[in-house]
DNA sequence: GTCTGTTTCAAACGAACGTTTGAATTAATG
DNA sequence: CATTAATTCAAACGTTCGTTTGAAACAGAC
């Protein structure tokens, strides 16, 4: 069956050339003529651009959105009635995004850049990123509040957009943008940069919360 | 001299129809249909679309950077010696921002959110945002450098690129998909995700560095 | 080998886009 | 008022886009 093929053949292309160009950008002409395929294969396979686009999304968030319930989960049971650390929690979510287990690291940079075209640019795209998001959304609110009871749920709910501005910052800006590299290779400075991240985010969540809370806490 | 009206009208639906719908979706005839005003108009007056684009970006992105430098300046005279306070720097880069003296809260609100497109979206754009950031980025580099030395340069740069990814995403998501609204109306929320984020990031900037540092300041 | 359903292909369709053109209109100047 | 420059306008240009079409190539079943 070589249907399957060709399917995972513009599945790839897609994805990179979304990555690269962008999702208005990327047009199905390029992206049959660098997979090799006839420009009628993508209607066929995937009904319409918009049915790619989707496609190529949900292969990837899926799984790390699996990852993401199942470390959660993980960490729960560990704890017991104790609350998880707050940086386990931030770790669960984040980690899982950026390892995602590819072996190309240059693939691995092209699904992040996925990802952030998918958060910014096309309505679309955009609330459907949050739909799939709104359970994870849910899951791990409820994690973050148990470890800092002190918050209020709106709170923790800002708090939580913040963490995601913060990662999907790193995933749209083109690395040719990049004034302070840290290093040269690619991989490496994904991993120092996934720590970053968290103490960074972790010390906002602590953020003293006095003063915010008589103002953004009528609910 | 009629040109100047015209001229104005092309800026304010243009910008308008960014924000709304996206820098690639937001077409020529979309905008001179709604300002009432010729196609041909536009190439007259601005060129391109593309010098369109940067005309309406350009017209909010200085007088912001403008008042950032002018905050900042008056900050560090009247410390003297004394580095500037963490919260300060970061309420006078944000504040510019998000207080925009724009009578109509709904017209603020599209012009953070044409902020957030011109981030996301097209290359040139963000390049666009990324040029015109340089040396304001620097100069405030040099400001969270003084008052946090136990950061390297490396550091303070990252957490700054942080900061830049809270402030976006909160101009970049529309309010439909905002879950966890914390009032009805619209610009009393965002004074309270003003003071928000800067507790946030600032809590972020002074995040124990231990650890990240032998990681990350090989430079 | 024949038949049946699936997949590929070249070609074209219709729509939308940014841009250009050249005449018409308006404003400014002497 | 006459002349010149600046601005507006309707119309069209040339591309590119996503999608559709109908025939050709291919697959597996009998």
């Amino acid at each position: 069956m070589s249907s399957e093929k060709t399917r995972k053949k513009i599945l790839d292309v897609a994805e990179q050339m979304i990555a690269e160009h962008g999702i208005g950008r990327a047009s199905l002409r390029m992206i049959v003529a660098k997979a090799g395929v006839n420009l009628a294969a993508v209607n066929y396979h995937f009904g319409s651009k918009q049915g790619l686009i989707l496609a190529v999304f949900k292969r990837h968030i899926d799984p790390i959105n699996n990852e993401r319930i199942r470390r959660l989960d993980a960490l729960e049971a560990e704890a017991g009635e104790q609350p998880v650390p707050l940086e386990k929690i931030i770790e669960s979510f984040l980690l899982p995004a950026f390892q995602m287990k590819l072996k190309d690291p240059k693939q691995r940079q092209r699904i992040m850049r996925l990802f952030g075209r998918m958060h910014a640019e096309s309505r679309e795209s955009q609330k459907l990123v949050f739909e799939e998001f709104s359970t994870i959304f849910q899951r791990f609110h409820a994690a973050f509040q148990k470890t800092l009871p002190i918050l209020t749920p709106a709170l923790v709910a800002w708090r939580m957009r913040f963490m995601l501005g913060t990662m999907f910052s790193m995933m749209i800006v083109p690395p040719e943008f990049e004034k302070f590299k840290l290093s040269e290779d690619d991989s490496p400075e994904l991993e120092v940069v996934f720590h970053q991240i968290i103490a960074f985010v972790a010390a906002g969540f602590r953020a003293d919360a006095t003063g915010l809370e008589r103002k953004g806490a009528e609910k």
